[in-house]
DNA sequence: TCCATATTTCGACTATATTAGAAATATAAT
DNA sequence: ATTATATTTCTAATATAGTCGAAATATGGA
């Protein structure tokens, strides 16, 4: 991941909003949302969510994917996982720095 | 770690600027660096570098300390690993989503 | 074809962030 | 005391981001 979308990645989640989205989609699994659902259920406006969720995939952390007449979101795992690579390989460098397994019950 | 404390970590390294300094400072370890040093370093003027280094201490990423004349600048790593550990656990849920184990060589 | 529903785009506005020179502050050296 | 160096704060300007109603677009169903 180059340094310009870790920087795209990381204003795409550094919005309490988006942040908002994003952990419900990932929530949701890969079955995804529609926008009318993230709508109900964070009480946004379908105009400001469609902003957010734009962003979000620039950032390439989320997909869309049109199924009849609904949208469907859902969270790029593997561009978050590129992330938290990045940041571990690069904002840590030589610290004991790698609490994933510590805080992980799935390792 | 508070999900609005995530979100300002976030917004503090989501900005291209100060994603360097936090690197350089990363890079730099536990010596830290002052002010000066990061200003040649990355070229930037002296007033612009502080206001990054100021929302990263906002933050509470980089930590401050004077040293006579010079302040010294260090990351704060205990921060990044909380913030690793909040986006680990709640953007990756129940997902294969542990880069860490796979790019660190320190594991 | 016409209507209803889902969602986005547009537009105008407000709010927040970034930049960098100049002035102020803190400390050390002479 | 005075001067020099390191750094921050102030200030004003520019730039970018967020909000949301209204209008536009896409699709499915009657």
């Amino acid at each position: 991941m180059e340094e310009k979308d870790v920087v795209r990645a990381l204003a795409a989640l550094a919005q309490a909003a988006r942040l908002q989205v994003f952990r419900t989609l990932v929530v949701a699994g890969p079955e995804g949302l529609t926008p009318g659902a993230i709508a109900e259920a964070l009480e946004v406006p379908a105009s400001t969510l469609s902003f957010h969720l734009k962003e979000l995939a620039n950032a390439g952390l989320v997909t869309q994917e049109r199924e009849g007449r609904y949208l469907i979101y859902r969270a790029a795992f593997e561009r978050m996982n590129a992330l938290l690579a990045y940041l571990t390989e690069n904002c840590c460098q030589g610290q004991a720095c790698l609490p994933a397994a510590r805080n992980c019950p799935n390792c």
